[in-house]
DNA sequence: GAAATTCCCATGGTATCCCATAGCATCCCG
DNA sequence: CGGGATGCTATGGGATACCATGGGAATTTC
């Protein structure tokens, strides 16, 4: 299960978006009807997705890993201190899909997307984003040049 | 698990490639139906291929190197932060081959690469390369003279 | 009832399945 | 040891299935 590529896919007229087959098969064989999409915690005009189980997993991991082994119980109990993992859970919303694999983008999502007619979907390998296509054009540019300072760096660090 | 040799390929009217039966049978026996292509990082014109197996563990390897423990959770949350394991995923592809170890060759792979009727595959170990004929065969005899060169210089600093 | 949502059918393009063939390499068996 | 016989590899091509998309009709929502 690893979402790879990037993916452009038409908004039609009735606000349908349509998650690409190299989506949808690596949901689980078990949940292929649905998906979460969710708002990046960090990024503005990001949204993110993943499958259902997916998401949980990342869940579960934060809680674990941030909180501690108490974490769990310390959650379902403490309502005054900060819960990153609820946070995301209000920022997310679960996405039924129709059985040709087409789904309504919620206004929500469209809006801070500021998408009218086309949506990139971009695979990250544990999840996968939704971007303008402008604006991802635009990140790819910079990730290209950080990449390869990435690689040379590891050259010079090696040596 | 190595792949060698070079090897020049047809690409048919219908844009398909055949993946060669010495490159197949370097795949993982557990999953021979599939394998990945992915743009090279930092060499324009260049199609990196591996195993699904062979990527995953590359990526694997540049999380951990790339950050800290804490890696894998700040990857999964953190969107704004230049993620060179999401990059590649983005750049990558799952294709999967019919029974006698055809692929179609994605248009993207195809217009980088610049090939019409002929696609060289190359080995390079732990994974394989697609090149223009053309420059890879420019890119051969410039590697010639930099091997000769490199086996004369052990020679030097072993004296 | 008007607007939005969902269901269903339609379509062009592409990819996949399947069958076919020529050229090698290997095998087999007396 | 020879000479077929077999099998696999790389390629071509027709038929079929699937993908992404559009749009009408039915259904829901307020």
């Amino acid at each position: 299960m690893a979402f790879r590529s990037e993916i452009l896919i038409k908004l039609d007229k009735k606000g349908r978006v349509l998650l690409p087959a190299a989506f949808r098969d690596e949901l689980p064989a078990d949940d292929r009807g649905a998906f979460v999409l969710y708002h990046s915690p960090n990024l503005a005009g990001v949204v993110n997705g993943n499958s259902r189980a997916g998401f949980d997993a990342m869940l579960d991991r934060l809680r674990a890993e941030a909180l501690g082994p108490k974490g769990a119980l310390k959650v379902a109990l403490d309502d005054e201190a900060f819960d990153p993992a609820g946070y995301l859970s209000a920022s997310a919303r679960t996405i039924a899909m129709e059985p040709d694999g087409r789904f309504s983008l919620p206004a929500e999502f469209a809006s801070v997307l500021d998408v009218t007619d086309g949506v990139m979907l971009v695979g990250k390998g544990d999840k996968f984003q939704l971007w303008n296509p402008g604006r991802w054009q635009a990140r790819r540019d910079s990730d290209r040049d950080k990449m390869a300072a990435f690689v040379r760096g590891l050259g010079a660090g090696d040596a």
